[in-house]
DNA sequence: ATTGTTCATCGCAAATATACGATGAATATT
DNA sequence: AATATTCATCGTATATTTGCGATGAACAAT
């Protein structure tokens, strides 16, 4: 792919995108929201859960830590999940912004 | 693809998806945010304002139109695009649900 | 030492997204 | 009629996402 005009978007459109394409998926918001309901939970919950393979949750749950709206802490064998209060604020703050742009 | 656990995520859940992935991409961060400084505008206006093609601003003004958050109307040889006042409301009180479930 | 549990990661296939240039449709102007 | 403007759409190339089964790593319990 080529990019004849240089790419330049402000740091808030890339950081607000980023929060937003996390969201992009009912799966992912499925999770968000099991894990606000229980405060804390493992994987093996949310595939119970949720209609989809064990490495498919897995992988979303990936996609939220990697975008920062989860944390996870090793509880051997298993992984503890919760929303990461800092960053959820954050993209709430950042969605509440562009929102009320117009409203 | 195969989808051997049928897929049934709850309808709430599908729609903020499909608005959080419209909102998924920088440019369509800055049309919107475009949008909302100006009212309306011609797609002429975002290509001078973005670092992109023609062609990719109307493709992300159709996928932004298809997730319902903007609008065209006709203006020949013109189209007058704005932010679908309904909708956008109701986007915003999905996204303001789904944070408030921890904040 | 062997087995079981839990979860991440790898490898693969299919679908979707991103971007562009080229072309087409609609209308206004000459 | 010919030309110019504006924008959507088509065709194409590449990258990313989504999903699964299989395997591996880490630890607990036998």
């Amino acid at each position: 792919m080529s990019h004849p005009k240089s790419i330049n978007y402000k740091e808030d459109e890339i950081n607000l995108a980023r929060y937003a394409k996390a969201l992009g998926h009912p799966a992912r918001i499925a999770i968000l929201k099991f894990l606000a309901s229980t405060d804390t939970c493992f994987c093996g919950e949310i595939v119970d859960e949720l209609p989809i393979a064990q490495a498919t949750v897995s992988q979303h749950l990936k996609e939220l830590k990697n975008a920062g709206l989860i944390r996870g802490s090793i509880e051997p064998p298993k992984v503890r999940y919760c929303i990461d209060p800092e960053n959820w604020k954050k993209s709430s703050r950042f969605f509440e912004d562009l929102f009320k742009k117009l409203i």
